[in-house]
DNA sequence: TGCTATTAAGTTAACGTTAACTTACCCAAC
DNA sequence: GTTGGGTAAGTTAACGTTAACTTAATAGCA
């Protein structure tokens, strides 16, 4: 059997004897349609199922509704929230959402951005982790004037406004957390080497040693040496697991650990134990994220939470924004506040 | 300032005296062009940074290579890697994918099945848990000759294939392991009381101590009173654990539990671990989908693990095999194994 | 009666592309 | 020198809609 091909506006106007602009009235509401020839319309519609064409109604109104996200690390519950804060931000006004995978390399990243453009969403929300060859061609995009929104990475142009949260500032408090509780030898995990210029966490982790005299001692900071983008998020427990090993190697140990999120934090917390070491007492651990499980770990875990779903909406409400704005608006740059959520993993009886 | 609309095919010809075919040519690298031609023709769309209109293309090539994925819960790894291997599976074939989420309800469907189909995908893969309401309206998306695939869920129709694991299965020698092990009082929890009829893991746990001649008390299937469809999927470790705290409460306590996935099973590990009892050796506890965190619980959680990635890749081949082949192709159905993957949360020193 | 307002349509053209066809030229081969 | 195949374009129309305009009939009112 050949593939039957769909009914058009043109068809029930045929069987029915009235013009396609009637139809069209009868299925978007508006103009003025007589009762009788409504109902005439309504039942050929259900009766030859008809559906709209989205991409001629989309080409004609010169708009789709529809916003696209691309995601890297998709697994992490931090980036369904941020997902469903948009779609939700976003459903309210009658947008629809896309999300688009990137999870491990620049390649996929401008796939994604190509298909998103290719089917004119109006607009774009960016939330994928930065790297140069996926941000020349994100330029690009911009440059076509399709709006753009980052979230939690970087970005800078005129006209891409970018939503944060303070990754510094969160690294910095989870160090000083651990410094406070007395502890000296600290390590980072979840470096890769790639990571050194651009991870605001491991910045706020330096800049808090740096600040309390403490030196730096490059050994304790872990990490996986390859590219970041070649690591599915979800395997990052493999990556905390890996990393503490080799740091409880070390003649001298650490007697904390700042992970660089929950995930990376549970594997390092798996190695702890396979040591046969106490945590917090003789190793403390501090995480990034707050995911849900961070309070079903043993001990729960000290982590920093970030505001994923304001994050989302922020995100959404700027777009939209700058959907039905004039162009060049100003850049507008927000960072959030995040927040320590000390529990048993750093303090024995909390 | 005004909003500057994009450049089309025509404006660039006309500003360097060609055709509109000619520049589609160049573009599309089809036909004859000559070098000279195709060259000004390069330089004027970097120039005027012309991108193609995808809603134009699509409209006239009658199809977008694009598929459309509707999942929920999808802040668990399981919906992630049939994601990711559906993406894959498809790009090798030149096809990209967008996805819509639909965590909370039918309505949340109805808007992602509306969406997608009127950007004009090529095909549909459902992956939500079955509602009347949201099946009514995939069943109308069929019938307008869209290629359905549906993963992991319910749903009939000459014309749609299925893909799944054997949850029956799985539940049943997951239930099979405790008994097994001697365990007669044996708990079920992440039951919602809208599951009782198409949860196949909960028949397969019936089956089990049925067919083991052990009575089925009630008492110990428990779960949420309300429609799954409000819950969010990352939030069900506290599915589990409210779960578990009632079956600890009561006078003649399970010694053995199956969870619905992996994070009611961890959820229900804390409530156990609260009540200070010991895990396996007072309550053992078998959970499903095997995700990576599950080897990094203390202890180790014994788990079901079902091959998401040859799911996806399955549903991917199917759909584009629908989507190329005539219509009236056969129903498929594919139901997968799952494998038993024993740790320590049943087997002391394992 | 004439004039405007309202209702119920139909007509035209355009959104940006591209498939299919046509034109025109050049050069080689019989 | 005619035929014919390859090359390099241009022309036409159509994909399915809808905005904007036009037509026509009816209704309301001074």
């Amino acid at each position: 059997m050949a593939k039957k091909k769909p009914t058009t506006l043109s068809d029930i106007a045929a069987t029915i004897g009235v013009a396609p602009m009637t139809v069209s009235r009868v299925v978007n509401r508006t103009g003025y349609v007589s009762a009788e020839t409504r109902q005439k319309v309504l039942n050929a519609v259900k009766e030859m199922n008809y559906r709209p064409n989205g991409l001629a109604r989309n080409l004609k109104r010169q708009r789709t509704e529809t916003v696209g996200l691309v995601i890297g690390d998709i697994s992490n519950p931090y980036s369904t929230e941020l997902a469903n804060a948009v779609r939700e931000t976003l459903s309210v006004r009658g947008y629809s959402l896309f999300i688009c995978i990137s999870e491990h390399s620049a390649k996929e990243d401008i796939t994604a951005f190509e298909s998103l453009v290719d089917h004119n969403v109006d607009g774009l929300i960016v939330a994928t982790r930065s790297n140069s060859e996926g941000d020349t061609h994100l330029r690009e995009i911009v440059e076509s004037h399709v709006p753009v929104v980052v979230v939690g990475r970087d970005f800078s142009h005129d006209e891409v406004d970018s939503i944060s949260a303070d990754n510094f500032t969160g690294g910095f408090e989870a160090t000083q957390h651990l410094i406070d509780l007395g502890h000296e030898r600290i390590g980072f995990i979840g470096a890769a080497f790639a990571d050194r210029d651009n991870l605001k966490r491991l910045q706020g982790y330096l800049k808090a040693l740096e600040s309390h005299g403490i030196k730096i001692d490059e050994r304790l900071i872990t990490g996986r040496r390859h590219e970041v983008s070649e690591i599915p998020g979800y395997s990052t427990e493999r990556m905390g697991y890996e990393g503490m090993k080799r740091l409880l190697a070390l003649p001298n140990r650490p007697t904390a650990v700042f992970a660089r999120n929950d995930f990376t934090a549970v594997g390092a917390m798996t190695a702890i134990k396979e040591a046969a070491l106490s945590i917090p007492d003789d190793i403390a651990i501090v995480g990034f994220d707050d995911i849900p499980l961070a309070v079903h770990t043993v001990p729960p875990l000290t982590t920093v939470r970030q505001p994923m779903r304001i994050q989302g909406q922020l995100a959404a409400e700027m777009l939209l924004c700058r959907i039905s704005g004039d162009e060049g608006l100003k850049r507008t740059e927000r960072t959030l506040d995040c927040e320590l959520i000390i529990r048993g993993s750093t303090v024995a009886n909390n």
